[in-house]
DNA sequence: CCTGTTTGTGCAGTAACTGTACAAAGCTAC
DNA sequence: GTAGCTTTGTACAGTTACTGCACAAACAGG
């Protein structure tokens, strides 16, 4: 109903690059561009010459040659700038270096000792300093955090499930990484563009993502190749969309939240485990979920429970949203690879304007999706204006 | 979080040419655009030659002049194209032409005899044709449709307050009309839009509308400037957000949907007068909001209990859109005008992380948002792409 | 080695701006 | 009324980012 306007042909060529994992023939480029091979020249030489791409001339393992001649293989060049991704989670902070095309080398994860946020912090950014040490050309640092952040600074305004209370989180990691541009984002928005990106929402037009960590349910939706931030950043918190009216009482004031009924506490709860210390929790839903899939009838009642209010939540959402792609991730997607029918009635039968089956369910398949979101938001400004970021020469 | 590549600067100078009711000084359009001088002269030729604009270089009534030479005034031209709006509603169909700048003119409305779908749509393609007649430059033709309508090609799965099927209703007006090119989208979408660019909505980064208008209830969101239509189109329906687990049962097996509290006949129930006619509804509504303003407690305690629920309604969209501005249309903006109070009351004590008032609620300025928004419908091609639509001298 | 197919390249050309220097238009003060 | 100041429009010579065409290169098959 609204047309964009046409975006830079660089862009567009360095976007297809990352998308198709760092490698792709010159001609496939050509293709998804829609551009003559002429003006590719160009663009390869102008990416070249700022030493983001190397080009193969050797074509030796062209896959298909339709009797012509074989296509270079255009590659990310070593020169290529770098960013540093880390993930702060309820219990570990994780760090590890992407390039262009989503690679990721060099991942490290430390235990999180507990203690004040100023120690988690210095924890994190040590982490991250390690792991950027003697690279050469970063670009610069994102970050994942369990908590809502603000879009403008990176403040996060209430760090429930880790504890906190509002903290300026961007300003205190820009002190102590002052060499570098630092970026934040929420874990779940992040893991939903990683996966829109690089995983199970590859091409969805509205993208539709929900997932459980160690405590909690974040959400996030990724429209027309964006995600959908709100005006501060702090949209979609999908927790208190009611799914059971009869449910459990929800701090919030409500009965029967969707985080309430579906996150692994909920989970738990429905297999008649309330009361895991913090610390296990993760480790017993593991157990929980093997034990479903080997068919124990208290755990596979249990999925079955959360599968239903989880259908519940999703179809609310996909009647605000419109989705045309719902990916699961964390324990989630396991949940739904256990009883994908249960989870599929539900939003079939309760999503008006769209008929059961319509919108396919899968999930996430990215293990460190958090993480490789967070590169994606780091590498953003040499995605849309790669001219600006590559200084000449 | 996710930058955007800039846009051709002739698409931004139309584009705030619109926005400022199509009349503006050469140096408020430079001064908006952050370009040089130069620049302007350039594009304003562009724009000249091809008849979109004429210039009052008289500088006659020059507002400002800060001592020095007045700013010529930047007009649209007599010989730029105009589209025909037109909106459907579930009593009447009404037409007006409207240029850029956002200027109507023309507008006649018509009572709808009722029967047959293909009856209402030739009594509202009869009236198109009748003020598209001896338009010169007519650019296309915008329809707004109280119903959930597909981007990709204006059909209608489910016209529910019609009482319509599901129709192919974009098919049927460009049977019609079909020498011209026909754009459909729901009201309340396009009410939205309108507000957005024109009226209560202006400068907001996330704005949720909302609106009652016969029967039943509408919604949009506009996000960063552009309308939150989803995969297909059916973004939005807020109807059946629950606001009272132990409210009304809605047909869609729920209780205290938003639409079943706070629409018309919500509002008639609250009030204690079930069973009004649905032709009667609009002028009994009318009365009750009238007695109510003076005060009659009956109605005050209606728009009381209706103010409440739409608080309610209006948090959990913000909570899951993170909106910077609420604006509500049709009753709903006389309601929130009865008693603000109420109704902000709610979005702020349920609304996370943003504290009370901090969102402006405000009713829609717009008596004619749908139909203004409609026509920004069939406007968009020229503000996307003004070179193209505007074929060379 | 010739043919057919597909692909890369050199180069001239163009659309869409951009920057600078300068002229024009108004107001104020003398 | 004209000099001085401010702000604004304009002419014109670049520059950037492509675009189209003609041609050469690389491979497969006969």
């Amino acid at each position: 109903m609204v047309a964009v306007a046409q975006e830079p042909a660089l862009s567009q060529l360095v976007r297809n690059l990352h998308l198709l994992g760092g490698s792709a023939s010159r001609a496939e480029l050509t293709e998804l561009l829609g551009c003559r091979r002429s003006v590719m020249g160009y663009l390869l030489g102008e990416l070249t010459d700022r030493g983001l791409i190397a080009i193969d001339r050797t074509g030796g393992q062209a896959a298909t040659t339709d009797g012509g001649r074989p296509s270079h293989r255009v590659l990310v060049a070593d020169t290529a700038p770098t960013v540093v991704a880390a993930q702060l989670s309820a219990d570990t902070v994780t760090a590890a270096r992407v390039g262009l095309g989503g690679h990721m080398s060099g991942r490290v994860e430390r235990t999180l000792p507990g203690g004040a946020v100023t120690d988690t912090v210095d924890t994190l950014c040590e982490l991250i300093n390690e792991v950027a040490g003697g690279v050469p050309n970063l670009l610069g640092i994102g970050v994942a955090v369990p908590s809502p952040v603000r879009r403008s600074d990176g403040y996060a305004p209430a760090a429930l499930h880790l504890g906190w209370p509002a903290v300026p989180l961007g300003d205190l990691m820009r002190e102590r990484l002052s060499e570098h541009t630092v970026s934040l984002g929420n874990d779940a928005n992040l893991a939903a563009l990683a996966e829109y990106r690089h995983g199970a929402g590859r091409g969805a037009a509205q993208l539709v993502y929900l997932a459980t960590a160690h405590v909690g349910l974040g959400g996030a939706v990724v429209s027309e190749g964006r995600l959908f931030l709100g005006a501060r950043g702090y949209a979609i918190e999908p927790g208190h969309i009611t799914v059971d009216v009869a449910g459990q009482p929800c701090p919030c004031g409500s009965t029967g939240c969707l985080e309430i009924e579906v996150d692994h506490r909920g989970l738990l709860r429905a297999a008649g485990r309330s009361g895991v210390a913090l610390e296990a929790i993760t480790s017993v839903v593991a157990e929980l979920m093997a034990a479903a899939a080997a068919g124990e009838p208290t755990a596979v009642a249990a999925v079955e429970q959360v599968g239903r209010h989880l259908g519940t939540g999703l179809a609310t959402l996909v009647n605000i949203t419109d989705a045309d792609r719902i990916v699961l991730g964390g324990t989630l997607g396991g949940l739904y690879r256990l009883r994908p029918d249960i989870v599929a009635d539900q939003v079939g039968t309760r999503s008006f304007l769209v008929g059961a089956g319509a919108i396919p369910i899968m999930p996430g398949e990215l293990p460190d999706g958090e993480l490789l979101g967070a590169a994606e938001l780091a590498l953003q400004p040499l995605l849309d204006n790669p001219k600006q970021v590559l200084t000449t020469r």
